[in-house]
DNA sequence: TCTCGATTGCAAATCGGTATCACATAGCGT
DNA sequence: ACGCTATGTGATACCGATTTGCAATCGAGA
């Protein structure tokens, strides 16, 4: 087990669960990863732990996320993907690239709805639009992120 | 066919779509559920038109997405939602009555974004909470919403 | 170490959504 | 109104993602 584990093992007991091995891994990874889904997270584990199944993907997602340790983003057009649970914020994806970027989303809206009568307990903001680095790059097709460069490209159709 | 339906037929004719009595009915049922998915859909139209496949549903509202007739909900944790197009906005999701309100969300968020350098063309915002008529009727179980009441609840399992 | 309940992993089922293709229809010219 | 042709529709098969059932295994406390 890696040495940084340590930390996972924490979270898991603070929160009344079980630490196992497959566990701390997945946590780990997420980390790692940022914004996974099940599928990345498997393939990325799998290389490691070849026992690893996909059910326990699944199940440890949904129990992490049951216990709070893991938030679900919500990016239409996207499958379901994961990130450790921090402080709430945005997310925005760039179609260009592809990329998630975390938005330091400071509530402001959320408290203008707050006033506004509501009571705001979440916040699953995303922002669809192009990224700073892609700007930068301007015009030029130079693609230099390697990941999930094709299923939000202009076309609105389903990138399955 | 139902006599509001020339007003589908014009936005479609508008579009330079084929204006047919499936494409009107489900635009026109759309409106009745305001925020509904394809199922629901299914389900609500093939009552009255009991030929109706879920693959011309699936096919006609990807048309309709495509031509910018109806926008796609992007709300975690549930499938895929559609709601005929208009201003964008952004969505409050009722954890107590599973109620989808439209927030008039001003863009102003989406304006500073813009001013930090990112170029936002899509605004896919949802915030969970409390809605003002749950608050209003405070801790009672009183439940008067007759739409999707289970799927919602505080359990953030998936509603399957 | 032992024991028991929780977790894991396999296989199969399910589910939402898509691809294919024959048939029906809308919309156009006549 | 009639017939032609592109387009839309619907039945079925199909797909990948996710869930379920259940037996084997593991983790943590006695």
């Amino acid at each position: 087990m890696k040495p940084n584990c340590i930390d996972e093992r924490g979270k898991l007991v603070a929160c009344g669960m079980k630490s196992t091995y497959q566990r701390m891994r997945i946590m780990n990874c997420l980390g790692r990863l940022g914004h996974a889904d099940a599928k990345e997270l498997y393939e990325c584990l799998v290389q490691e732990m070849p026992s690893l199944s996909k059910t326990t993907v699944y199940n440890t997602l949904d129990a992490l996320h049951k216990a709070g340790l893991v938030n679900i983003l919500s990016i239409t057009g996207e499958g379901t993907r994961y990130e450790l649970a921090g402080k709430p914020h945005c997310h925005f994806l760039c179609r260009k690239c592809g990329k998630i970027i975390d938005m330091n989303f400071s509530c402001a809206h959320a408290h203008s709805l707050q006033s506004d009568g509501y009571i705001v307990e979440e916040l699953l903001g995303c922002f669809k639009g192009v990224c700073k680095s892609c700007q930068a790059r301007g015009a030029k097709s130079t693609r230099r992120t390697p990941a999930a460069p094709e299923s939000l490209k202009s076309t609105p159709r389903k990138g399955r």
